[in-house]
DNA sequence: TATTTCAGTAAACAGTGTTTGCTTTTTGAA
DNA sequence: TTCAAAAAGCAAACACTGTTTACTGAAATA
């Protein structure tokens, strides 16, 4: 049974913690401050992202002493993690099964990318802070959440399954290499969302030439992407 | 006259500052001990990020005290500032003409793509952190540097002048949206160079799949996204 | 019931960016 | 040359971080 905490605007994040029926009413309540403080965060962060977030706001928030937060998580960086990992499992939950038929599959294979753009971007601060600071993978486990890196393996996984579908099915070009081919597709959507984030008027105000809506160009640039893997 | 500092590595900075002749003694001191600043900084940013720059270290550094930084420097954030403007300038500096030759120009295109990613590999603590933090346009002045903006539109006009270049010549498609394909091609740009920031491994050893060298992946992604404008 | 465990706190520690007074040096004009 | 003004530099303080320590008081366990 998950837990589903309600958060300011549409956003229900599904938190991993389990509350069970079985725990002991310690641990129950536990678990219950527990989530207050990544309420909290989630709430903050999504406002001012990583910058307004200190342990000292966040315990004048739930009305507890800043060393209290310290019973709950080792250290604000796990903290801060959970709330990314949750994050980025929610971009990835998007329960659309690949279709066979050709016609619908490049409007799927669009969709994809687009889904994840416009996810992102309803979160920029997560968003951004998911790919902040560098991760290595085997070497150093205490720079990044395990669960961070499997989270993006797991949008890689989707992403190559999907232009292998497109591949079998005959839609995308035959030769291609795939894996080079999602690593580029998504590099490209990644670097729409980041730039989007951290420039909001990119679509519509930048420099000369004309205004573009974001849906516009989110939309003209998945096109584009798709495309350049069709036959 | 321009002030050539050595850094670390290879790369030359050139520092918009101009030691002048006619400068009063004074003055120009001034300026030498405010580059011997911006040489640290830059030493220390180029290897740690802004993470691992204080002032208090910076002041260690130079041998001066924490407060003398602030006769030369109004805030951190505008000794960094300065440090990301330069960077950014020296991205965009490739004294390369485009070529009217159209199989020169499919290369050269290629090129500019490359040119920009690999450059921003070479620094890439300075390129996240150009980067980092939203940057409105007309709105807040305060949030972000004036010439930080500007070299970027700068890049985009580049870019797309370049794009509008190979309509003309009659290589990329004639119906092409020239601003929206600029959109694209930079963020696609921008994207691999943040993801290979963040994740070194991200070429190589990616999950499943083969393994590709740095310069492969690039070249690739390249190829790909130039492709995807040639009627 | 006695003991141990755990939630919670206040205060301190080490670090940060930045400001304030103050001294010393340097500059520019009388 | 002399003298006021300006600037350079510093030590110390201020307000803020994340984090740890020592200590309560209240539950949970034996």
């Amino acid at each position: 049974m998950y837990t589903i905490c309600r958060l300011s605007p549409p956003w229900n994040v599904r938190v991993t913690e389990i509350i069970d029926e079985d725990m002991s009413p310690a641990e129950r309540r536990r678990q219950k401050v527990r989530q207050t403080i990544l309420d909290a965060a989630e709430r903050v962060f999504a406002e001012e992202g990583e910058a307004g977030l200190s342990i000292r706001r966040l315990a004048d928030e739930i009305d507890y002493s800043p060393g209290a937060i310290y019973k709950y998580f080792d250290s604000k960086q796990e903290l801060v993690d959970e709330l990314k990992e949750a994050f980025f499992a929610q971009i990835l939950d998007r329960g659309e099964q690949a279709p066979n038929d050709r016609a619908l599959f490049l409007e799927y294979a669009r969709g994809c990318l687009e889904h994840y753009i416009r996810k992102a971007l309803e979160r920029p601060h997560h968003y951004a802070a998911a790919f902040s600071g560098r991760m290595e993978f085997e070497a150093q486990p205490e720079d990044c959440a395990v669960s961070d890196v499997s989270n993006k393996k797991r949008a890689f996984e989707m992403l190559h399954s999907m232009v292998e579908g497109g591949v079998s099915i005959g839609l995308f070009k035959q030769d291609l290499d795939t894996y080079l081919a999602s690593k580029s597709l998504w590099a490209s959507s990644h670097g729409l969302a980041l730039i989007m984030s951290h420039m909001p008027q990119f679509a519509s105000d930048f420099i000369t030439g004309p205004r573009h809506s974001e849906d516009q160009l989110i939309r003209s640039h998945a096109a584009f992407l798709i495309e350049g893997l069709t036959a």
